[in-house]
DNA sequence: ATCAGGGCTTTGTCGAACAATTTCGTACAA
DNA sequence: TTGTACGAAATTGTTCGACAAAGCCCTGAT
């Protein structure tokens, strides 16, 4: 019988160095916002030299577990909704994940997020979503970045509900829509009435307090959408795209 | 009137040459698989140091747009299923999600994907569908592991579902979910045979290729879970905690 | 006490070097 | 001609030392 051996894991200093320090910070020992030692600090700590430190905070600084609070500090931090969301939309790209996929998850996602929005009583987001449908029936008139308010729309309801979970989720798939959004309401000429419209149902529901009637006119919503891509002759299998403010 | 300055942003090379190279992949122009040159030749490229060179492939390489496929060959990647996922977890793990939030996500997201797995036929994942069945039952009368076997009915069922956007979004927020599945199944004795009829109800009706049923199925079977976790008398408002094999 | 200035610290960047390992090319053997 | 083994070159991971620029702190003058 033989010896079995296992391939030696080579494991270069700067990562060792990156796990380890990612290590106490998900196990607490380095909260938010705790400064780091300086680079020096940090060669003798982990005993090398200054470039492999700087190779391991680059690591860490990318997972978004460090940043600069000012040019020479160096503190935890936790990934931001937006930081994660954008690392999600990224991958989506670059998967060439295709419009229905997307669809087929918004509309998983809005309704229910509209559903528990309706359960929440935000005195300041209902303001804000008021806000938004007047801006929105202002813009239908001049025919201009009405997908804009529509994004905000669904944004001003993510927030709302308060689930982070299901923020984090529908965030970058709205947001990756935008360019179909756009595609919709440039093709359609009723489009951006209709979406008026089943805003203003949802809105109401909400104000009111009544989730059925959020989920219901949120999932008619965004069946409308789909309708609308189809009607706009736009090709649902095609890969999403990325969109000039941000990929 | 005084004229207005913006901030001077000081961006250092090793983040540009990064960026450099970001755009290049995000636009196609260096296509996934396709090798680096070496670090010298990007020192000369981009007229700086190889420290320099070597801190920017560090956050490629972290954002996972880069990959070594050997010693010494470094090609572009684009962020596997596992490492998006990965991120997402860590995300929500440092925001202290609530297991409330994360179960709100679940029951928008399950229901709908075995709905649309149940319109697809895949003869070989129904047959790992059936083995999983199988293997649950018996390690039922062993109380041994079944939590495994529940992620991985799920995992499955996501796979069939064939929607990418679905399955990242799904997959960080089940696995995340794996301690309080031990928990409930640990602390009540007649969790794990209910879990299994469940199972079974979905898997017949993904078989038949019956979406409604096995959704509502999915809807049922999500929501006995939170059942189950009152009578096990856990605490849903409590951020979810890290389980040892992955974090 | 407040403010300005100067010195120390720290980061970003550079250049050169070396060990270990991989890859390549070549010469040799079958 | 093909296959193989050896040696050389290339490449990465790492170290050391250095310097300019920018930020921070302390002190001294007002």
């Amino acid at each position: 019988m033989s010896i079995q051996f296992s391939k030696i894991a080579r494991t270069p200093a700067y990562r060792a160095l990156a796990s380890a320090i990612t290590e106490q910070i998900l196990d607490g020992r380095l909260p938010e916002g705790a400064q780091l030692p300086t680079e020096a600090q940090l060669c003798e700590v982990f005993g090398v030299n200054r470039s492999t430190v700087r190779e391991g905070i680059r690591v860490l600084e990318e997972a978004h577990l460090l940043r600069r609070e000012s040019a020479k500090k160096l503190v935890v931090s936790r990934p931001s909704t937006e930081q994660t969301s954008h690392q999600f939309k990224r991958a989506l790209l670059l998967h060439e994940v295709s419009c229905s996929e997307l669809w087929e998850a918004l509309i998983a996602l809005e309704p229910a997020m509209a559903r528990h929005a309706a359960q929440r009583h935000d005195e300041q987001l209902i303001a804000q979503l008021r806000d938004n449908l007047a801006r929105t029936a202002e813009t239908l008139s001049r025919e201009d970045r009405t997908e804009d308010l529509d994004i905000e729309f669904h944004a001003l309801i993510g927030q709302m509900c308060g689930n982070r979970a299901l923020m984090l989720a529908r965030e970058p798939l709205s947001s990756l829509f935008y360019p179909t959004f756009q595609a919709v309401l440039n093709r359609l000429p009723g489009a951006g009435l209709r979406m008026l419209e089943a805003h203003t149902e949802i809105f109401e529901a909400i104000r009111e307090g009544d989730p059925e009637a959020a989920q219901l006119w949120m999932h008619r919503h965004i069946r409308d959408f789909k309708r609308g891509c189809e009607m706009a002759k736009l090709d649902m299998n095609r890969p999403i795209a990325a969109w000039e403010n941000g990929a």
